[in-house]
DNA sequence: TGGGGTTAT
DNA sequence: ATAACCC
């Protein structure tokens, strides 16, 4: 692993150091004691719910790339290298290197405000995602090989539950192993590490486990990240930024809430996005403090009891969300933006050329998608941001050619397209469309399902229940006729 | 704001 | 089909 002192400390604010030590609580205090209990019975160790005997508290790494987009830039091309990058898409500089975060260029930057700031930055194209998307899944197969139990957020990051890794090796730990244990990277809040506390050991195992899995990335992909290891998701997430770039924090448990304080507002809890911020501002919300204090049971009238209780356990650093293994995606999608567009025939060929990539795509994968969808963006100078979309099965005779490059397979999706599209825009009167996007999705393995086994009765084109003509599907999907 | 993704309702 | 969340 890359000396962390070589990598430099940046812009970012050591939050934590400037916290108060005594809401650390005792450092290094023995676990011996009793687990707390909640109200209906169940014990709980720092946010992970512990079924029986208090032994199951669980240890999960948060691994976050550099820079993503910049990082496969240069690799791609090494004369960027040591130069200011900014990866751009349209007129944002979406992601840029640490040269150029020297020189004040910030993520999502318009392209004219960077160059303001840095007039010597060099810019690449990025809307084009498919290398980036390639070296993401390197990313994420590489950490499957340590734990087959890995959890993609976005490109750039990865969350790996090691319990079961850790657990193994630490009853391998010879006499005399323990006490020769040591931390690999920071200890969030320079807490104190007892070998005498399992739940420190655990950790420090994890921690371990973390640097080879960015020695790993470094040596067989060239990247380098960050990782944080803690005992849940939100945690793990959290420690992960502490120091950066190509650092790794591991949080003990007794730092756990410093670690949540250190957070200046709601928002920046992971789980609480834009709309729950602004109704909990409504509310009187803005730290984590507010959230932790505030009536449950108002909380739950104006949120729902989901969001809720959910965002409520975020406030207090608890989270019992599993790492669930993302496996292959769920749905393909190409998307384009643009100013302006408000012919059917522009409209057409743009929807073209999402779907030729897509197709490409899809044809790699293997499986087949079995829905299409339609998305687009209508101008309106205030309410920005919302879609509407149009979808509808695939009809299988195009499904069955998907495969087979003989095909024109084009032509009838093209039609599919275009029938959802006039669904949604009414081509006789004026439009004005900022973005158009085309989704496969519903993906099924092309497997060869027999009868009488589960595969059949869970393929819907085979089993009975697609004959009788009471589907128990929900079908919400727009007719088209095809 | 870009070009993607996910799950819940 | 939409709305919320994530990057």
């Amino acid at each position: 692993v890359e000396p962390e002192e070589e990598a430099g400390r940046d812009e970012e604010e050591d939050a934590a150091k400037a916290m108060d030590r005594a809401e650390a609580g005792e450092a290094g205090c023995s676990r011996d004691a009793p687990v707390p209990e909640e109200p209906g019975g169940v014990p709980w160790v720092h946010g992970q719910v512990v079924p029986e005997g208090g032994s199951s508290s669980r240890v999960i790494v948060h691994v976050d790339l550099d820079c993503f987009y910049a990082q496969v830039e240069m690799i791609s091309n090494p004369e960027l290298k040591g130069k200011p990058l900014g990866v751009q898409q349209k007129y944002l500089v979406v992601t840029c290197n640490y040269e150029a975060r020297k020189l004040g260029v910030k993520k999502l930057m318009t392209v004219r405000d960077a160059k303001e700031k840095c007039p010597q930055l060099v810019l690449v194209n990025g809307e084009d995602l498919t290398r980036y998307r390639e070296m993401s899944y390197k990313v994420t197969e590489l950490l499957e090989e340590f734990s087959p139990v890995v959890e993609r957020l976005g490109f750039d990051e990865n969350f790996v539950d090691l319990t079961e890794m850790v657990e193994k090796r630490r009853q391998q730990l010879q006499s005399g192993e323990l006490s020769a244990l040591t931390v690999w990277g920071h200890v969030y809040n320079d807490q104190y590490v007892n070998l005498h506390d399992i739940l420190h050991v655990r950790l420090l195992i994890g921690s371990q486990i973390a640097a080879e899995m960015r020695e790993a990335m470094y040596n067989q992909l060239g990247l380098t990240g960050c990782a944080g290891v803690a005992s849940n998701k939100l945690l793990a997430k959290l420690v992960s930024g502490v120091f950066k770039p190509n650092q790794q924090t591991v949080l003990l448990p007794e730092s756990s809430q410093v670690l949540i304080q250190s957070l200046n507002h709601v928002k920046e809890m992971p789980g609480i996005g834009y709309k729950t911020t602004k109704r909990l501002e409504a509310l009187g919300i803005r730290s984590v403090h507010d959230l932790q204090t505030f009536s449950s049971k108002i909380l739950e009238k104006e949120l729902g009891i989901s969001v809720a209780q959910r965002i409520q356990k975020l406030s207090f650093g608890e989270d019992n969300s599993p790492v669930t293994p993302s496996g292959p995606p769920q749905s393909f999608s190409e998307e384009d933006s643009f100013k302006k567009c408000s012919s059917e025939v522009e409209a057409k060929n743009k929807i073209e050329e999402l779907l030729a990539s897509l197709l490409n795509r899809v044809c790699q994968d293997g499986r087949k998608p079995h829905t299409i969808r339609l998305i687009i963006r209508r101008y309106s100078p205030e309410n920005h941001c919302s879609r509407e979309s149009r979808q509808c099965p695939i009809p299988s005779h195009v499904i069955q050619k998907l495969g087979t490059g003989n095909y024109d397979v084009m032509t009838p999706m093209v039609d599919i397209l275009m029938k959802l599209f006039r669904n949604m825009v009414n081509v006789k009167m004026p439009f004005h469309l900022t973005l158009l996007s085309v989704c496969l999705c519903n993906l099924k393995a092309l497997t060869t399902a027999k009868k009488g086994t589960i595969d059949y009765y869970l393929t819907p084109s085979l089993s009975t229940t697609s004959h009788s003509g009471k589907r128990s599907f929900k079908m919400k999907d727009t007719h088209v006729e095809d």
